[in-house]
DNA sequence: ATAATATATAGATAGATATCTATATACGAG
DNA sequence: CTCGTATATAGATATCTATCTATATATTAT
């Protein structure tokens, strides 16, 4: 997935809130939505933003989820803004053949 | 401005261009324009946007206008991302009053 | 002053998304 | 098997946003 799309399922306060709490430890869906006033289809979806992004993992148990963090791709996106923001040679600018840099 | 905001301004592929273009140095607005297939106005919303989170800072010189990234702007997200997703005792479960660790 | 040029603003529109209610699915208990 | 419960899905809606065209603003050159 496009890392603009995976920095976009960061753009939610609530979904923030989320990774926050998962930060600390695994949790199923109902302890989260305590954290909240939205419904549960709502976190439902959030969750579900979350997952198709690789931040967060989803285990199956009994009626219950379990959510967790998956910290070794949120890393990469922190990575990939640290790489954008930084002067390197992986820079559009340096693509000589799409720009001459000035 | 709220962290999700500022985080939302980095979710657009174009703007993600525009802050690596500037990561390797100050650029006015119609050479970013070269990059892109985009109108001149938007450009112009997709720089206020940055602006406005304090990534990209703007200097006028004549009739042209100067974009230059914001790093220490730049690096405070980054942190902020980090520590989100770092088991900290900033973590809202750990804040008792709102609710109990399990 | 007038014309040309770089950028910004205004207003419109199509597409995306956060939320809701209603319903479906899946599992455990009795 | 049936009921209750946890979660997911479907469909609707209001809001947000990326883009456009048209126009305004501001500065330089003649």
């Amino acid at each position: 997935m496009e890392n603009a799309k995976k920095i976009k399922a960061l753009s939610d306060s609530n979904r923030l809130k989320i990774i926050d709490i998962l930060s600390c430890g695994e949790r199923c869906a109902c302890d989260i939505l305590e954290y909240f006033n939205f419904s549960q289809p709502t976190l439902s979806h959030h969750m579900k933003v979350l997952i198709d992004c690789g931040f967060v993992d989803c285990r199956r148990e009994g009626l219950w989820s379990y959510y967790s963090l998956n910290s070794s791709n949120c890393n990469k996106i922190i990575l990939f803004i640290m790489n954008l923001v930084t002067d390197t040679n992986e820079c559009i600018c340096k693509d000589k053949s799409k720009y001459e840099c000035k």
